[in-house]
DNA sequence: ATTAAAAATAATAATTGTTACTATTCTTGA
DNA sequence: TCAAGAATAGTAACAATTATTATTTTTAAT
């Protein structure tokens, strides 16, 4: 069914890259609709993120982030800011194999978290170097 | 500084490979010590891994779950059950450096989690199948 | 267009996992 | 043995998220 909310909640993951918390999401609608209520809005991420319209993303001692992107891609997470980033390397079908066989067990698939540092920290990190 | 309750939490841990999470560790504790506080048990596994003597696992949607093993490996996701896993496939160097070269960004390293059926749900599973 | 059923909402309460606080109790080294 | 520092138990606070419920929207059939 459709709602108006909820159309303006899947766009506000969808253009917009961040990889946006719930949180983000309801300040990010709220510009358009004032109204909207806080459960609405994980509300209407989890449904979308059930129907894989929406990938949800979970990071250690972070809350959970929508993704736009559905395609199967891995993440980078700067351990200087925490903002999340796409790394798109193809994912490497070849691994669940090799698990599968050394393990003996049944591999569904694997997700890679990348702890990099982004091009933004990087150049602040040098100009602090610098000094 | 030593304390009692410390041991007994590091023990927790270290003696049950199934990487509990505070509260396992918690209900594990008491059996020895009915007095220990929920805090105590929290306090000291941060303080344990800070100090890199024992391993913080996070996943999607699950409480923290601590692991003995301090040694680079990645672990496996349960579909069915929840359960986790270890899984010694040696640490992929070459995707950091294939991703660092790809995207130009400095890698310091990566996680991999697995979606598996463990065996015991893959039994089961088969069972169910067969009906 | 009307309207009734189903679905979604806003607002709020409740839950969960975890951290912070504080008064009391341990631990350790002089 | 005893004082200073560290750790504890117990509890409160907290952040992220889910559940509840009365009200409002949406939809589809008239």
């Amino acid at each position: 069914m459709y709602s108006r909310q909820r159309e303006l909640i899947y766009n506000a993951v969808v253009d917009n890259p961040i990889h946006p918390t719930a949180e983000m999401v309801y300040d990010i609608v709220r510009k358009e609709n004032p109204r909207i209520s806080l459960g609405t809005v994980y509300r209407n991420l989890q449904r979308f993120a059930e129907r894989g319209e929406l990938a949800r993303l979970s990071f250690p001692d972070k809350p959970d982030r929508y993704d736009g992107c559905t395609r199967k891609h891995y993440h980078g997470m700067c351990t200087e800011c925490g903002n999340i980033s796409d790394i798109f390397l193809s994912y490497l079908e070849d691994i669940d194999k090799t698990v599968s066989l050394q393990a003996g067990i049944k591999v569904i698939s694997h997700n890679i978290l990348f702890s990099i540092i982004c091009p933004d920290c990087q150049t602040k990190g040098q100009h602090i170097k610098e000094k």
